[in-house]
This record gives structure tokens, sequence and C-alpha cells, in this order.
DNA sequence: TTACACCGGAGCGAATCGCTCCGCAAGTCT
DNA sequence: AGACTTGCGGAGCGATTCGCTCCGGTGTAA
């Protein structure tokens, strides 16, 4: 039997590919991206990036509001865990390899919405009570922010480890940079638990850091 | 009294503000860094960057030599210190602050010389005995290996913490910044001790991976 | 004062940018 | 089946930015 592909199956397709290659995109080539660059990743015309999305900025609004509903998802999720050690980990995990962290460049860039605004706020609200609730239990070193743990999913979240490699057309190479990241990630998570000799420098940072807010 | 500055002082001056200049944008701006950029940060005509400097590659190979002397210097010095563990957290955070990974984006785009391909070996080798006394000293968790801690100071040397904030002109916000990433390297360098409850997951991955070694 | 080494930046051709517009292929209706 | 309609792809627009050259101006040394 052939499966007909109807017209908006097609148009359903290349919103998604479009929204896949932006991120791989703007990744590796940051703010500078260019929508030639994006269009053509995706295997799809300049003319119908233009008709799904009126402008570049439309586009990385999108890309940012995606994003959050990420972060929050994955939140929710983590809070679900009834093992606070976990849910927090796990949480972690999924936005650095979500890549939460690629859309910095652009942070300053892209209009916040209403919308955004108050995803961002939800998601603050989420990393409190995942940290709160890990901390209460006594598994997560007491002397932690919640804005610790943005930063660090901030930083680990961009990849040269891999954007970088993929760019380069090095592909042969990507599982390995795959499991590297997993590597730092484990380590970063072990810094996190109590017991450690010294505390941490400094007092925590003010939120305002985490450009991850879009706020 | 007045001091005079002759014509050579000013040239070396130039020369410096040159190469610092260029480190700051290229954090900043990436790859696509341009020389009038570069050269309107140091205070210096273009004109005057292209007698140094004969074409933008040569800056920038100039640039990943610093890096990588750099790196050696850093190591030497954390040999040097009578205390396994300290000579490998000073030396982690002395590349972390000196921005060691900023130059990621152009590693593979600039053409490799005898000198950076000793340079760089050389590199391996220290951090290799820098990682090995640690273990051997009990104080660093066995299952980490070399590359491990390379990409560890790679992905957090590259500060969108610091480096994006100035870009956006927010000057204000950049010691807390600074701060902020102690933090995380701080977090880390915990995560690096043994004592953790897990182990690492994956094999350690191949020193292909590593970006820093221009070679 | 004269001579000149060095500096700064206007301006070159080439490349790339975001975006528009239209010819064409492929589903949909009669 | 044939006409209609819808959405696709990419050539090409003006504007911008790129790396780089080249020369008039500036300030030091003699």
């Amino acid at each position: 039997m052939t499966t007909r592909t109807s017209r908006t199956d097609r148009a359903a397709r290349n919103d998604r590919a479009l929204l896949e290659a932006a991120r791989a995109v703007l990744a590796e080539d940051g703010a500078h991206a260019s929508v030639a660059a994006i269009a053509a990743r995706a295997g799809v015309g300049i003319g119908s990036l233009y008709r799904r999305y009126r402008t570049k900025e439309e586009l990385f609004q999108r890309l940012a509001v995606l994003s959050l509903e990420h972060w929050n998802e994955a939140a929710e999720e983590g809070l679900a865990d009834p093992d606070p050690w976990a849910g927090l980990a796990g949480f972690v995990t999924a936005c650095v390899e979500f890549g939460q962290g690629t859309l910095a460049p652009i942070a300053g860039a892209v209009e916040v919405s209403d919308e955004m605004d108050a995803a961002s706020r939800r998601g603050d609200d989420l990393l409190d009570a995942l940290v709160r609730r890990a901390q209460d239990a006594g598994v997560l070193r007491p002397d932690v922010a919640a804005v610790d743990v943005a930063l660090l999913i901030e930083q680990l979240g961009r990849s040269p480890l891999v954007d970088q490699l993929r760019k380069q057309g090095r592909d042969d190479l990507l599982p390995a940079a795959v499991r590297a990241r997993a590597r730092l990630v484990a380590i970063a998570l072990d810094g996190l638990r109590p017991g450690a000799p010294g505390g941490l420098p400094g007092d925590p940072p003010g939120e305002e850091l985490f450009t991850g807010r879009w706020a």
C-alpha cells in the first residue's frame, strides 16, 4: 500500500525539521547563524522557511519557547521521581542532553514575550523546589544555590564537544563526544553531593546571571 | 617629569593590546570575529594590526601558541607544588581563569605549525604527570582519565558567563560572573575527589576529542 | 627644522546577509 | 481526466560586512 502524504503532513514535518535544524546550526555557528544555513540543514527551501516564520527573529523566539517548555517538563519529571537525588540528577542530565544553553548566544537578541516570561518564572520555581527537596533530604550539599545548578546546566549544556565536531564533519567522533559529555556531567553531579572537604568560594551569584531565564 | 614613550615602546604595547583584544573578541564573537572588531577593542588602527600580522590567520596562530604556552607553564607550576591535589586544582583553576577553551572555535581553522605540535604534545605529557601523581597519592578518583580533565577545562574555560555579559555591555555584572564561575570550578573539582558513590559512565574518551591539543 | 618611521582609518572588491518573488510540481475537487 | 489550488524551492535583490590595501597625518629622533 502506498501512504499518501497530504500537504499539511508535509508542512508539519518541515516545521519540525526547521526547528531541529535551527537549534543545531545555532549551536554550531552562534548568534550569527544564517537562515540559509538553517534551511539547508533542514533540507528545506528558504521560501518555505519564510512562509512559516515571517522573520528570523520569529523563528528564534519560537526556539526559545520550546527550550523553556523542555526545561519545565524535565523539572516536573524530576519532581515526580520519589528519590530526591535521582530527580535532580535526571533533570540536570536531561537539560544537558537537550542542549539547554545552546540558545544562550541569542538570549539578549530576541524580544521576550509574556508567554516566555511566565514560563521562565515557572522554571525558576520548579528548580527551586527540586533543589530544596534534595537539600532537605540531605543528598545535596547545602551551600549550593539553585542558580549554581542553573549555571552548571547552561555551561555543560552548550557542547563544543558535540556541536563543533559536527560542524567539522567529524560525525565519526560524535558518539564518543556524547559519552565524554556524560562523564563530565557525572563528575559535576558528584561534586554536588554532600561531604566535600571545603565549602564553595564567595556568595551565591544573583539570578540575573542566568541567561536561560529569558526574562 | 614627563615619561617619553619611544616608538618601539608603543609598538610593543600595541602588540600586547592586540593579543588581549583578539582573545576577548574571539571569546565573545566566536570564529567569525572580525579584524576590525579586534583592532577597535585594542584601541589600535586596522593598519597597525596588519603591519604586525600580515593576515588574520597569522594573528590567530600567534594566539594559539600563547594559549599552549600558558597551559604548559600552568602545568609546570602545578607539578612544582608539593601537594599533588593543590597542584592539580591550581592548574585547572589557572587554565579556566585564563580562558583556555575560548580558542576552540578556531581550533579547526588555523594551520598547525611544528612549534604548536611540539608544545601540544608536551602539554599532554605534563597533564598526564599531574593526573597520575594525584591518583598515586590517592587524592584523585582513579576512574578519571587525563582527557576528562582536559575536557573539563575546555568546557569551563569558555565562559558565556563572563564573555557574553561583556559583549552585552553589562560590565557591572562581570565580578559576579567571575565569582559564579569560580563556584562551578569548585563543584567540579570536588567531583574529581575520591569517594564518589558511583563510577563514571562509559570508557574514557579518546584524546582526539580535545580540541585544545591543536594537533 | 628636517627627515622619517609608524600610526589610523577611508575605501576597495568580494562575499554574505535577510528577505522577496515567481515558476513549477504535486495534491484536491468536479 | 482535466482544471484548480496550494505550497515548495531557489534565483536574485539591495544592504551590509568581510579581509585587506594604501596613503595622508602625527610625533619622535637627529
